[in-house]
DNA sequence: GCGACACTTTGATCTGCCTCATGACGATCA
DNA sequence: TGATCGTCATGAGGCAGATCAAAGTGTCGC
């Protein structure tokens, strides 16, 4: 199943509820043209989230589906005693919401100040109902998303700490480049994750993170500008030890 | 977005293609009716695999999709040194082949003899095309996988070996119930793979699987028939170890 | 039945990452 | 400037699960 290039005109009129969305041509929303993103957008509405904010909980009724315009969240799960996972970290152009059960199975939370267009399940149905080329933009972003989530799955249950660590590295600077708000110098990739976030996602403890960054750095594959702000030095030996 | 009940006739006509397919209402064929559902049928190929036998190799174009109607699959990856990871095992029913991407990410392969429908992407593609509540049907069944992939994360990235065996027979005998083809007696059921499948699911050795059943066995809360068939005795307390 | 082979179980030891402890650093604020 | 707090870094020792080794069990062909 391709996609199809059904392709929106790029440039919005001054005064769309869109106009200034650096987000659009990432989102799912890029399927649509000027006049089905305008009824789209008016159909929900703008909500914003400080650092450290839940957008839902698991647990929670899934009664809104979202589209994150700016901000990085996490997708994350706790068992009983207080161990967390986290299965994803989402950056502007990410969906969040897919699901066919009534509940979230994750709590989504703003790791940095984020805004969202929210919209009720039961309108964003009715809205994908009647515009198939979204409905297909629906399934190939969750098969995207699968495919990252299984890939994951290979770095939980098979590699070291220090090939999760370069992975994640890398998989940081891929996206990245394609559309996270972390710009920096050429190699210069930003953290906008703390090393416990980072702990949570890779499988391992804070202290392993830290251990991990700094047997990097002394190897000379990466180095640390700031605790943030990470520089490749050597991409190639990165990526060869990513995959063992 | 809910699936809507267009529901086929649960029976077919003698002679249909599809007449003895014990998978035809868990698999996505179950939103067709009688003459989609031939019509679907027909643009395909039935294939068969015997144990052991490779539907397609990771790296492989990905040319065609399946639907399993008989047997077990497994999907996993090699990273270069030997390590695998299983990403997921399919039964009866379940779709093989969501994918965005040129490549096979994936490895699939028939750990019992096998049975699938078979279509190439071209032809699929365009019958769901054709087809809106099959698109419909195509997206709950990603959001599922993506869903159980997710919990996976969770199992692998923080639960200890105990946690994670209570776990996967638990998941195993969820599915059974749904769909698999193991039937046996009250609480008992039947493990297709073998310990390394399992041990490879679960990002452990098999001495740990080995041991970890012997634990649960000494502790009463199952009971191995044989190696291969499982009775649950404490399903209760089973769960709360699979929880922490 | 018998032998060969693959899979599984169990035991002994090892090790990679965790746990616990302490200190460094940076941000905020008086 | 110094005090307080949260995050990050680093060291010492411990443990869950890996690794190495060997014996038990089932299956298949003859």
């Amino acid at each position: 199943m391709e996609m199809r290039p059904i392709r929106a005109a790029a440039v919005l009129e001054a005064g769309h509820p869109c106009f200034d969305c650096a987000a659009r041509l990432q989102a799912i929303c890029g399927v649509l043209d000027s006049n089905q993103l305008r009824e789209f957008k008016t159909s929900g509405a703008t909500v914003t989230r400080a650092a450290g904010e839940t957008i839902f909980f698991e647990g929670d009724i899934a009664t809104h589906v979202y589209n994150l315009t700016a901000g990085v969240l996490r997708l994350s799960k706790l068992l009983p005693d207080g161990r967390r996972q986290i299965a994803g970290f989402l950056f502007p152009g990410d969906f969040l919401g897919i699901t066919m059960e009534d509940e979230h199975a994750f709590t989504a939370e703003a790791i940095t100040s984020s805004t969202l267009c929210q919209f009720s399940r039961a309108r964003f149905d009715a809205f994908v109902d009647s515009h198939p080329h979204l409905e297909r933009r629906l399934y190939a972003v969750a098969a995207h998303e699968l495919a990252a989530a299984r890939q994951q799955l290979v770095l939980l249950g098979r590699k070291t700490a220090a090939e999760r660590v370069a992975s994640f590295l890398l998989m940081l600077d891929a996206r990245r480049t394609s559309s996270s708000g972390g710009l920096g110098l050429d190699g210069d990739i930003t953290l906008p994750m703390s090393r416990s976030d980072i702990a949570d996602y890779l499988g391992l403890r804070i202290e392993t993170i830290s251990r991990e960054l700094s047997a990097l750095k002394a190897s000379r594959l990466i180095r640390l500008s700031t605790t943030q702000t990470i520089c490749f030095v050597d991409r190639e030996r990165l990526a060869q030890l990513a995959e063992g």
